[in-house]
DNA sequence: ATATAAATACCTATCAGTAGATAGGTTAAT
DNA sequence: ATTAACCTATCTACTGATAGGTATTTATAT
């Protein structure tokens, strides 16, 4: 792994955790073993870090999703698979969804940092409102923005109260 | 209002806005007219000043709900009754919901802080049982559960997307 | 009623620590 | 000779916090 690719890591973990004021160069140069002026090397500001923080995390989800369809094809509920991987990011990782925590702080962050928080969500609804869609809901653009919602909400709580059994609850699909 | 309490709305705004880390005792010292100093007359710490916030948010918050079982005999529903103070929240005062955004940061806050925010979601997760029972619901606590992670998700969403329409097409009833 | 004590609500001045950022130098690979 | 990937050293700005002082009000004791 090479420095810069070290630096976004350790910077991810610790947004997670706190939100876009968790991290500070020293921080991250330390964890990685150089000084916080080489850090400007690879990432001019603190902003250009961020986005590109949430630009790869944004990707490498998508990849992770696959298309919804392809999905249906396997076998696999499209929703489940994503609930499921909401779940993993709570459940193994132990932290907040990068671009729900960014997100909620949208308010404050660096124009090219909300930029990238919204493509996040504007990715992931177009992904739910098509796989919604596979599986025949009536209104998958409500459906799309509800999965979303709950997910992200869902997570956020049982972060609050150390408990992720509130995420399975709320995500269950029997009664 | 006294300058303790202009200091706690003028923290209120800025966390809503951008999270804990979002105030510092000048900002807030300079909006009501006192020195940085003297705001740790009121409250020592920074965190005592954020437990003290959290506390008080939650018990307006609570104020303003009610009770379910007095607000069905109104004729009103209760959950629909609690999503607007959601709403309200959005639309009028255009910030997240306090607790929303320091729950997301839970595990970068002071204790006191976390504890308080803990306390905000249980009385909200205990009202909305309740409110549930009285509608009939089959499963209150996990519907309890849903509709929290739901508004709170809904309006960390739309708030990124500087769209409250969002929050609307998740919250509403008919199809 | 008056003197005294104490609490309230601020103030100035200052501290050590940390923040992001920059200028300019070094080393090694291309 | 150039570029990549670091480095040292330093800057200004801001952070929460503390020590100690002042003025005003309130409470108590004589």
């Amino acid at each position: 792994m090479s420095k810069k690719e070290a630096l976004l890591k350790a910077a991810e973990n610790k947004v997670r955790l706190g939100g876009y004021s968790n991290f500070s160069f020293r921080e991250l140069a330390n964890e990685v073993g150089i000084k916080s002026a080489s850090v400007h090397y690879h990432f001019p500001t603190k902003a250009d870090l961020g986005a590109e923080l949430a630009h790869q995390y944004t990707d490498a989800f998508l990849l992770s999703l696959g298309e919804p369809a392809e999905l249906k094809a396997q076998g696999k509920d499209p929703i489940d698979f994503y609930t499921s991987l909401f779940r993993g990011a709570l459940v193994t990782d132990k932290k907040m969804c990068l671009c729900g925590l960014l997100g909620a702080e949208s308010d404050t962050l660096p124009e090219k940092v909300r930029i990238e928080v919204k493509r996040f969500f504007t990715k992931n609804l177009t992904w739910l409102s098509a796989a919604h869609s596979v599986n025949g809901d009536e209104n998958p653009q409500k459906a799309a923005i509800q999965t979303v919602s709950m997910l992200e909400g869902a997570m956020m709580i049982s972060k609050t109260l150390d408990d992720h059994s509130y995420f399975d609850l709320a995500t269950r699909d029997s009664n």
